[in-house]
DNA sequence: TAGATTGTTAATCGATTAACAATC
DNA sequence: TAGATTGTTAATCGATTAACAATC
């Protein structure tokens, strides 16, 4: 049922989201998720196009891709947008990752709610600073780096967080590969190579406000 | 001669880039400056390709808009490409920011290299923290959030990151726009509202590894 | 020359948007 | 009923890709 509602053409094409469907509903997520928090109940697409800079048609073809789930002249509820939004990212269960680092930027993603709320669990955090091993981050105690590719194996981690100094960061990517991890989140300036089936997301503000920056002068 | 090259068609369109093309270029310049620090001098658009998950036809295409960078059968000079892109982008300058939040995160933004490389100035970082102010961090001395208004307005900041806890966030934004910022840089989990002239860029590394983790699973 | 890589064309596909009837 | 907002259509625009001649 999922199958068809999600390839309308008879017959055609994938069961899977196209990348921008995929990236747009993980971002009307985190808007209910905060709406939810601040006591909403009740959203309009255009609430939702304020807050994530994406048309509100756009907003609403994509939901009505998978149902209808708004009321005409009310909205959408909140509860039951963000249980069907999960559904269709398959994101209800719990999933394990691995933060490698454990200095100032490590610790502010270890302290944040931000995982926790959308069922993201920091199952290891890793540092090879020896005097850190054994202190408690985030409700984890923080283990040798060299038991890394041990922990995450065992563990059957996909996923690592790498939250270290840019010249550390490629033999933590080699060991989180090696220990079987498919997605890397990097937060080092460098550059990674991986093999072609591991994906790496590379998050760099300076970036971000390089583009911003762009429209606000012209 | 640079509005004809952005606009091939005679007699048509803007001088100015789409937010695709801006967004790309921009990821081009961190390979770039990346791949310079490691000592490289030239690169591919199959290089380029792979670190940035950008198809390569996609990079020479947007390149070959502005310009011939690149020398067949080498590849481009990152010098050089480097200098055309920062000219497109008019990113060759210095550029004043605001971080309000001297806690971890925004310890750990203030001490990165990430934004210096891009030409990006911290010229102010404010913490409500009473025990916080005047500390260094980064090369900054800490300021009383209260004087927040009064220096953002003095030294005409236009950008301001927001490293504070989710609960203070739309406080320091109302603030933040007050004293004429108009391009947000949110780290917090809440959702914040400013006026439409006001660009917010929230940064959620839980939204993109939901999306990420979508099409492990699948 | 032989190999590599750019610059460019042409074709396809998905994103974006305005507009509006349906309906709460 | 009157007002609001969804779901959907239709049209346009930009992104994406394969392929390959040009040329270093």
């Amino acid at each position: 049922m999922l199958v068809m509602l999600q390839s309308p053409v008879p017959g055609g094409a994938p069961d899977r989201l196209t990348v921008g469907v995929a990236a747009r509903l993980s971002r009307y997520l985190q808007v209910l998720t905060q709406s939810k928090k601040m006591g909403k109940e009740r959203i309009s697409s255009q609430e939702i196009a304020d807050y994530t800079n994406i048309n509100a048609t756009q907003i609403r073809r994509d939901l009505s891709n998978f149902g209808k789930f708004g009321k005409r002249g009310v909205g959408y509820s909140i509860d039951s947008l963000l249980a069907e939004i999960r559904k269709i990212l398959r994101t209800q269960g719990q999933h394990n990752i691995a933060l490698v680092g454990a200095g100032r930027l490590g610790q502010a993603i270890a302290s944040s709610q931000i995982f926790a709320e959308h069922g993201i669990n920091i199952a290891a955090v890793f540092d090879s600073d020896e005097s850190k091993i054994g202190h408690d981050i985030g409700g984890a105690a923080i283990e040798d780096e060299r038991r890394l590719k041990d922990v995450v194996r065992d563990k059957n981690i996909v996923v690592g967080v790498l939250a270290v100094p840019a010249g550390a960061a490629q033999k933590v990517a080699d060991d989180l590969v090696d220990a079987g991890v498919r997605i890397i989140f990097n937060y080092s300036e460098a550059l990674l190579d991986v093999p072609s089936d591991v994906t790496v997301h590379t998050s760099n503000p300076a970036v971000e406000l390089l583009h911003a920056l762009y429209f606000h002068l012209t």
